[in-house]
RNA sequence: GCCGAUGUAGCUCAGCUGGCUAGAGCAGCUGAUUUGUAAUCAGCAGGUCGUGGGUUCGAGUCCCUCCAUCGGCUCCA
């Protein structure tokens, strides 16, 4: 007999060799009909395994990411199955469940596979899901296994398999498909009611943009259609907050294939916009001691040898722009902080003025591939909310939890509330991509860790993220297609301030490299916008909001009226405007609304006599009338009401 | 940069397998209307069909080049 303990940790005694199944049978009927997959001691195993031993055991449905995992893995077996019925010359690769559905990255030789195969693929494979064949796994020699693939002449599968350790090698099988596979399958194909494939990408074998691209189909499944069409449902509305589209609608920026690529221009209302990003942030820096400068938007080569960007990207980057007669070559800035250094470095420090913070709303341009580009949220020219901090070895920690609790403070008050907090550190396999010490990247990454640990954040380690300087802490936000997108940053570099010979002197009468932290809460402003816009579908945190109301006329004798009304608004640094049109009120509210105006203040001959304002509420409809000094109240009550306080 | 897709008026789209002077709605302009809480009516104007080439008696439609955009890959200071 062997004890299988429950997630509730009640135990129970099994027959050795007892099938994960007939367990779910054994704890609810309806539990074993859903099940897709199991776990034993958090190791996934095949419901129609063989248990031998005991331990913690689970249940998964789809209502489980595990078994969704399950679910989507198994689907993409069943699309490598119908890729080899319809190309059987095809050489399948790896095909893994992902976040939202699955792939299979096959190399299809000379074949070109477009969006009318996807359709001919999908139907066969509904057809090997009907036949409702059972997955069960098979275990051979690793021998074996590489001569299978070597019949095939699948160079993929020989080099995977020659990379494990395992003697023995596992098979997935059903119906007459075999391929190699670690396990975690739902029991039968039967399960998968509904797929979509969804498109073709090309993708490099193994991530490496040196080796061949292979022909990547990405699909999703569902156990029932109905779900299928909720999810592309979802998919459509998703489109709809795109911040490309609303930002279109909103006039708040625009591109042109003059100007160039991912150049964004911003139109006048998302000026507005911006520069309420950029004085909200302001405000608080001043609080929080750093003082603003403004840099060049160029800077000479040598400034970048010194800072090391040039060897790293100075062949990736724009090229260089050289003058006439002398020959001197300038860069356009990828970043500020060297010029922020050379600020440093225009006096000298005693230890008892650190720290020095210097911020700067400061454009720079990046050669982004022209793939690579996208909105706002990637582009080759834009703004950090940049600020580099000089301090002393000893006051790191503080500085440090000082920005964590800024950056923090911006996102409460964009309503971001959902975010991941990333660790990035160096590729441990190839640190030949960074520069400095390996004494000095210990010592920014020991920075780091202590740092979130004292602010007791949810984190996660990445390795090979880290900037070519230092170690960064980002913090991650998604997009309306559940993208993730990194905002805010900040970074600790020992490196730079060696590199530009920074120095404060300390009190030995000795000098000392001051430590640099690079910090950018907003990232850029071109992203936030972008993912703001999508977070909020445009309807913007009210203090952020371009306009906060529309004054709509009842007709031609009412203008000087609203004019006097937008006057004394405008007083009390409400912003907003008048609807003149000769169109109707309902025409004019109508559009007030698809506009996203947040007060619609509509004046005729009764407000006039009355001298007071009839107001209705973005989305809510009329909210009564106000004499205009009670508008004003109420109004910058609900923008205060909009913005949090940051105290520290 | 690579793989796949898309590109018709300011915006959203129609235009079947190549065949009259390329259509509609919204926006715009002109006029009428002076309007009370999500679209007043009428008229007018607006497009070298992304670009350049080719096939054809004839190309928005077929082929090629380039450009831009979208979904991925790679990259991301």
């Amino acid at each position: 007999m062997i004890d299988i303990i429950f997630p509730d940790g009640t135990k129970k005694k099994y027959k050795k060799g007892v099938k994960p199944i007939e367990i779910a049978y054994d704890i609810s009927p309806s539990l074993s009909r859903n099940a897709l997959s199991s776990s034993l001691n958090n190791n996934v195993v095949e419901l129609n395994s063989i248990l031998n031993k005991g331990g913690e055991f689970k249940v998964y449905t789809w209502k489980d990411d595990e078994g969704k995992k399950a679910f989507w893995h198994s689907s993409a077996h069943v699309l490598a199955q119908s890729i080899k019925h319809i190309y059987p010359q095809a050489k399948l690769t790896i095909g893994p469940a992902i976040d939202k559905g699955f792939y299979y990255d096959v190399d299809f030789g000379d074949v070109k596979i477009t969006e009318e195969d996807l359709t001919k693929l999908e139907t066969q494979f509904k057809i090997f899901t009907q036949e409702n064949n059972i997955f069960s796994m098979r275990k051979i020699s690793k021998k074996h296994a590489i001569d299978f693939y070597n019949k095939e002449d699948n160079q993929y599968k020989v080099e995977l398999i020659n990379d494990l350790e395992d003697e023995n090698i596992t098979f997935c099988d059903h119906s007459n498909f075999s391929d190699l596979c670690k396990g975690g399958h739902i029991p039968s194909t039967g399960f998968i009611k509904a797929v979509k494939l969804l498109n073709i990408a090309g993708a490099y074998w193994r991530g490496n943009e040196n080796n061949k691209q292979l022909t990547r189909i990405y699909g999703i499944s569902f156990p029932k259609q109905k779900e299928l069409e909720e999810y592309l449902n979802l998919i459509e509305e998703s489109k709809k907050r795109d911040h490309r589209k609303l930002g279109k609608e909103l006039e708040l920026f625009s591109f042109s294939e003059k100007v160039g690529q991912g150049l964004p221009m911003w139109l006048p209302k998302g000026t507005i916009l911006k520069q309420n990003l950029e004085s909200f942030l302001r405000k608080l820096q001043k609080k929080e001691g750093y003082q603003e400068v403004i840099t060049p938007h160029i800077g000479i080569k040598n400034l970048y040898e010194t800072s090391g960007h040039y060897e790293k990207y100075g062949s990736d980057s724009f090229r260089p722009i050289e003058t006439p007669g002398t020959g001197e070559t300038f860069l356009l800035k990828p970043m500020n902080c060297p010029h922020h250094c050379e600020i440093f470095n225009n006096r000298k420090w005693s230890y008892k003025d650190l720290p020095v913070r210097y911020s700067e709303f400061g454009t720079v341009y990046r050669y982004e591939q022209s793939g690579e580009l996208q909105g706002l949220k990637r582009v080759r020219g834009f703004t950090v909310d940049d600020a580099h901090i000089f301090c002393r070895p000893d006051q790191l920690l503080t500085e440090f939890n000082r920005v964590i609790d800024l950056v923090l403070h911006v996102f409460k008050n964009l309503s971001f509330d959902k975010f991941e907090i990333q660790v990035s550190f160096r590729d441990l396999e190839n640190k030949s991509k960074y520069i400095g010490s390996e004494k000095n990247w210990n010592l920014a990454e020991d920075a780091i860790i202590k740092s979130v640990e004292s602010k007791k954040l949810n984190y996660k380690i990445e390795y090979g993220e880290a900037a070519f300087y230092g170690p960064k802490l980002d913090f991650m936000i998604k997009d309306s297609l559940n993208r993730n997108w990194q905002l805010g940053t900040i970074q600790v570099d020992y490196n730079l301030p060696q590199r530009f010979n920074l120095l404060y002197k300390g009190n030995d009468n000795k000098f000392y490299n001051p430590v640099m932290i690079h910090r950018a809460p907003f990232g850029s402003l071109e992203r936030l916008v972008a993912i703001l816009i999508e977070h909020t579908a445009g309807n913007f945190p009210l203090w952020l909001s371009p306009e906060h109301f529309i004054i709509l006329p009842v007709n031609e004798k009412c203008e000087n009226y609203a004019e006097k009304v937008l006057n004394k608004l405008e007083n009390y640094d409400i912003r907003g405007l008048i609807d003149n049109r000769n169109e109707t009120i309902s025409k004019k509210i109508r559009d007030a609304e698809i506009n996203k105006y947040p007060f619609m203040l509509i004046v005729g001959d009764k407000e006039l006599k009355e001298e007071t304002v009839s107001v209705r509420k973005k989305y809510s409809g009329n909210i009564g009338v106000f004499s205009i000094k009670s508008l004003i109240d109420r109004i910058s009550d609900e923008i205060s009401k909009s913005m949090y306080k940051f105290e520290n």
